[in-house]
DNA sequence: CTATTTGCAAACGCTTTGCCTGATT
DNA sequence: AATCAGGCAAAGCGTTTGCAAATAG
């Protein structure tokens, strides 16, 4: 099939390693301003094409939930999101995934589940605080 | 606030009507081609615009999950949704939702979590069976 | 060397919006 | 009559892509 050989080159692993050091699940655009700094005349389909090649090899992980754009995230590990419905951000929320649920869809139903994506949603503990006044 | 009232017109009727009367979680486009044949003059922007409308009324329910487009349930209950890797087809899910997951991400975490969307993936008995070739 | 990747800019595709006319209450 | 909604077409906006030049292996 794909017999591409992936090359490592500089804009590639500045991405990664940008994305490996932030836990804000940022934006394509978000990626690009700091990798600018690094790189300053790179181009937006750079990061773009390359987004999309790391997600193929399974070094990071898309998140299309509920918004007009995606989102990156430097853990390729399933794991759950919380969205802030005041501010936006998205978070990592350091629960155990729950497998059983799997089980209880292919149990109870005629569909065969191999996992499932979940986002919470609410108040972060910022918003909870200023949602006080 | 808004104090606009909203007027039930016979685009804005048949939209809904469309949208309770099928399971298949249809695009903007599909809801357009159908109910183009019977309002023939009907505009996609109308289209959009009542799908906003209906969304914001809490008569339906806008799924943007993994996809460059939207899709649209007439069922504004929360529920849980499956998505089939094959063929793309989002389905609905009959198994309670898990409330507990909430309160375990309130009592672990210092989100204040109000609620939760979830979406299977996996094969629909369709594809599981044309795999089986 | 040569196939992959980059930068640039134009193209894409879904969705929104401005404007004016038409319909609803 | 007053205001909300529709039709049409253009604009928006995040993302993708074609192409020639650059570069990793």
């Amino acid at each position: 099939m794909n017999k591409s050989k992936t090359r490592m080159t500089k804009q590639r692993k500045t991405i990664l390693r940008v994305l490996r050091n932030t836990d804000t699940h940022p934006t394509a655009d978000w990626i690009y301003e700091r990798v600018k700094k690094e790189i300053p005349n790179i181009s937006l389909g750079t990061i773009y094409r390359n987004l999309n090649v790391l997600a193929e090899m399974g070094e990071i992980m898309v998140l299309d939930f509920g918004s007009t754009y995606s989102r990156f995230d430097g853990n390729p590990e399933n794991h759950y999101h919380f969205r802030c419905e005041r501010c936006d951000r998205v978070f990592d929320i350091d629960i155990p995934l729950n497998r059983e649920l799997n089980m209880k869809v292919n149990e109870n139903t005629p569909f065969m589940a191999f996992g499932h994506r979940t986002e919470f949603y609410g108040l972060c503990p910022d918003c909870q605080k200023k949602n006080q006044t």
